[in-house]
DNA sequence: CTTGTATATGCAACTAATTGCATATGAGGA
DNA sequence: TCCTCATATGCAATTAGTTGCATATACAAG
């Protein structure tokens, strides 16, 4: 399961809670890799329960305590184990993509407003990647040389960046397209 | 559920068995969605059953009888319905990155093959799909002014060329990156 | 006449993921 | 006092998807 995986990079990359793991699932991490906090509090209590990681309970003031999750040693070996073997070339799987073929059996213009949506979201996306990026990766923040950690981290977000940037000017390739039949249709009707 | 949809989609198109639907989301519809043959069959089948669908036996010669699916009115009807509503824009799941990141707390440099192996997929994925864009794109098959279907259809093809496009450029990326910093630590080991 | 390949369909068991709740602490505001 | 928000954790039910296996037709090659 990639979710546990997933887990281990992040937890190794700095300890923390459900909580903590869920809202970098949202951020980071979610980059390339999603999970909710149900799913993520299940796989936790499951990845303790076969000895990959270790549990601290930590008092908190003014909230609520937390259980701080950290990376054992048999979870470093089964990362590492992870990392020798190949995985699959993924295939992508895009629901508005399904969508649009589907609007030639119905009427492609009423697609417009939500292919402009999805292209909102992607757009600020982008906006909070440029900006994370121009936080941790430039100026004083520039990993300095044998930091592979923030190496690694800043070529999967510029991998996040080059994905944005594609969709959108895709879903401008859509819009036209959209549009362009629209014209057509109405120009012989 | 997204598969009944693009299953709903790739009916329309054109009617067909399990075993060729299987064969279309390996090709075309696979641009976007993934099944293996056993979900098709299985959701098939419910599909069926909630009269989605209309089957017919079709006996074939030199090899075994099949049947052919078709959208029935109630499958139009829930196609539409789709249509109108909203999705989700969608995050992407990339187990690759998640090993890119992974690869700091193990030898980075051991990630080269499996990067380049990746490329290679992204790569031979690419060929295909402009292979297929000039088939039945270019030339005398290129979509006449009205086929909305097939407009519809290359735009689709445009956003997986796009994907794979953008992908090697990032696994390129990848690769001076993990070759950078290979350099980086022999010359201060 | 056996083996392999392509076509064709499917079940069973399991794992992964989503959806809908449910609960509790403590701060700040109406 | 009550309401909301952010923090924090989780169960239960369902749906979706994967993996392993099983079966059958028919042609072609050896």
């Amino acid at each position: 399961m990639a979710l546990e995986h997933a887990i281990l990079v992040s937890l190794m990359e700095k300890p923390g809670s459900g909580y903590e793991l869920a809202r970098r699932f949202e951020r980071s991490i979610g980059y390339f890799w999603t999970a909710t906090h149900q799913q993520i509090y299940r796989v936790l209590g499951r990845m303790e329960g076969d000895g990959l990681l270790d549990v601290r309970e930590v008092p908190q003031q003014g909230r609520p305590d937390k259980k701080e999750y950290s990376v054992a040693a048999p979870g470093r070996a089964a990362l590492s184990a992870w990392l020798h073997q190949p995985v699959e070339p993924e295939s992508i799987r895009h629901e508005l993509a399904v969508k649009i073929r589907g609007a030639a059996f119905d009427d492609p213009a009423a697609l417009i407003s939500e292919v402009e949506r999805h292209r909102k979201a992607h757009s600020d996306r982008l906006t909070r990647y440029l900006t994370g990026e121009q936080r941790d990766f430039t100026g004083p923040e520039a990993p300095r040389p044998l930091d592979t950690g923030r190496e690694l981290q800043h070529v999967v977000l510029r991998g996040g960046i080059a994905f944005e940037r594609m969709t959108i000017a895709w879903l401008d390739d859509v819009l036209d397209t959209l549009h362009r039949l629209r014209a057509e249709r109405t120009g012989t009707t």
